[in-house]
DNA sequence: TCTGTTTACTTGTATATATAAGTTGATTTG
DNA sequence: CAAATCAACTTATATATACAAGTAAACAGA
């Protein structure tokens, strides 16, 4: 990352305590108070409180007025099934891909904004035909921010026709993904389109752009999707 | 500041902040330097800064060190990020309606098990023609369930071109919608739907279904809309 | 004219402090 | 002994203050 710039004391806390509960460090269960925390970091109670939010807003850790800061057993169980990846859309069985793609390549211009990177850094470009039950449903195209942590640039090096991206920037890289917004509109399939998911040039598709957000708001992944018409519905659920 | 109301003041403010986005109140895209809002609400940059993390944690906002706070508002999409009909979610200066159809139907099959209503059962249809900028750009098909509150029946009696039917629900029958289900999917347009918004047969659209509820949990309205391929894009938060 | 520099304004980080409101356990009181 | 109270803890809310770091426009000097 960048290192050499300094990097604020409250988010230098957050991801040593994140260490130290993925760790088990407090293996009671329950973190230090406030009070304790400021006095072994030497920092004021803001800037441990900052750190502890996040954490919360992450649902690492749960706080109680009066009681005090405790571990989650089902460490963000309840977000990470609500902002779900292709393979826990649809279940794991019944979905494949192909990967056409999986490399490094210049950040495309809708991408560079969000992403806050300078023109022409590399990401990595993954370029995937999803199937449903053997048939091409789906034609997926993410960029992946390695700013966001260098680990994903392991990417690079799996298989990418088994594994979730979601599973793997989760699990494997700890990275939360709390956010995403998306983009949906309509759009005719062009000839390269048509040909992978076997279907007619022009036929008619949904088209979605897809833009997801970690839990300190950097956007880590940009994926434009193009999904069979005749195959899909998107689901939303307003409040 | 000191209050006596139970309930915090920058939650407060937060919620004051959203409706303030939502109702389209900062019309350029800019909201007040924490500053202003300090000397408006005479509260502490401290729980102004609060109420706007909030706001940035739900997307609704961006803030740029050294430039500002800017809402995240994408033009020509929908902003769907709350519970808003189409008047609320375009802007009420620039939308027209023209009402179609505006009287009692038998409730079609697919409300019927939403609506918890016997077979037959009498419910209000609305039907219009949107536009924008007088382009017509979605044909809309309302059904309203008079079970929830009788007084649904008095949208028969309304000028429905110029009302919007989410102010109504809220405003004058005192409904709170608090969730709505959505399908977003691809069709093509009916000869019918083609004329009505000046288009050729068979061509692209979204069609969404949406499924409206109140806070108790019945539903209240049922909405198909196909709305132009080509002019509209759907704009999803999840989190 | 163009190019740095200053200056004012923005958000970001951080400290110190005060008060409110739950929780818990010890202490007082009937 | 039992119940009420109190004291000491916790997190939650809120204010005031200070400085850092980007941004942009005004300004000065070559």
């Amino acid at each position: 990352m960048k290192e050499s710039y300094p990097i604020p004391m409250y988010y230098r806390l957050y991801k040593q305590l994140k260490e130290r509960i993925m760790q088990g460090y407090y293996r009671d269960g329950k973190l230090p108070t406030e009070k304790e925390l400021c006095d072994e970091f030497s920092v004021s109670r803001m800037t441990v409180r900052k750190a502890l939010e996040r954490l919360v807003i992450e649902g690492l850790i749960e706080r109680k007025k009066g009681k005090g800061t405790f571990i989650r057993k089902v460490q963000g169980e309840e977000h990470l099934t609500k902002l779900t990846g292709f393979t826990e859309e649809v279940g794991e069985n019944k979905v494949k891909s192909k990967v056409l793609a999986n490399k490094l390549v210049r950040v495309p211009p809708e991408a560079k904004s969000v992403f806050n990177l300078p023109d022409g850094s590399l990401v990595v470009m993954l370029k995937r035909i999803r199937y449903i039950d053997d048939t091409p449903v789906a034609v997926e195209e993410a960029y992946l921010n390695p700013a966001v942590d260098v680990r994903i640039l392991n990417i690079l090096e799996k298989d990418m026709s088994k594994e979730s991206l979601y599973r793997i920037l989760r699990k494997e890289i700890g990275i939360s993904l709390v956010r995403a917004d998306e983009i949906i509109e309509v759009a005719e399939l062009s000839s390269q389109q048509a040909k992978l998911l076997n279907l007619k040039k022009g036929k008619c598709a949904l088209l979605r752009k897809r833009y997801t957000y970690t839990s300190d708001g950097q956007c880590v992944e940009y994926v434009v999707s193009m999904y069979r018409g005749d195959k899909f519905k998107f689901r939303v659920s307003r409040s």
